[in-house]
DNA sequence: TCCAAGTAGTCAAGCTGCTTGACTAAATAG
DNA sequence: CTATTTAGTCAAGCAGCTTGACTACTTGGA
């Protein structure tokens, strides 16, 4: 319950400090999307499976974001069949807002805890995670 | 990340476990219910406030659960208005078979970082948490 | 070189779990 | 004893996901 709790705060934090920096029209799932897209763009199936969602609700939501001009799709260099996703720069301004909003989350936590156990935090967290898929929803 | 990795494991483990002990009917979002109606049972208001959802969302869920068998409601003792929703004995069996789940979960992690870790982890969580809403939908 | 099988992506339809809106019955305030 | 508030349900609608079907391109093998 304290995980989930702690978790739902920092989603909560950081979609807060999004939405108040003008990117109202975007939720926490797509900061995952933004999060893979962010390592040199991805194709659709490949954000599909990051997100842990079929490629057709991938394919939806990348239409979503064209629409409201975070990303654009462009030719595959090595493969014609598939496009090749990649932010624009107002979805380049989008993760800055949202890299701003996670430390403004995390700085309250290190005042409270002191930085160090956040460390200490940091790094049992990730000992114990296990590095699948992304998508919370339950 | 870390922090919704971690969480997303614990979730999916419990969840796991429970269907393991043959209740395979039920969703990771009805063991937040159990876990408010553990605690001597709630109204459907109650339930809904802690869920974070609607009270017609809660009523809706109560149904089910009153279908599947998990839960009975019974009248108020002070409020002819409100019905006291309440586990049933399979209620009962399938909280229990999630306790042991979560027991199971948690075991590894003891294993990896150690109990003491384990207990520092708790507690800084615990300064960290807001006691609020539990559904973690996004 | 060419065809069969596999893969990337989209279109279409449907489902599930939630929402808002409207309502009844009971409690409470004046 | 009436007016307002509160608990719960019924009904309709919506958002985000699913499965199924399809086209376009790639790849592997005879």
């Amino acid at each position: 319950m304290l995980l989930l709790s702690a978790a739902r705060a920092l989603v909560d934090g950081i979609d807060a400090g999004v939405r108040a920096r003008g990117f109202a029209d975007l939720r926490p799932a797509h900061g995952f999307a933004f999060a893979r897209l962010a390592g040199g763009g991805a194709t659709v199936g490949q954000l599909a499976e990051h997100l842990g969602v079929t490629k057709q609700a991938a394919s939806q939501m990348t239409e979503e974001l064209v629409t409201k001009g975070y990303v654009t799709r462009r030719p595959h260099p090595d493969d014609a069949r598939a496009r090749l996703v990649v932010l624009t720069p107002k979805g380049w301004a989008c993760t800055r807002a949202a890299d701003e909003a996670a430390a403004e989350v995390l700085g309250p936590w290190a005042d409270a805890l002191g930085a160090q156990r956040v460390a200490a935090l940091r790094a049992d967290l990730s000992r114990l995670a296990t590095p699948g898929r992304v998508r919370p929803i339950w």
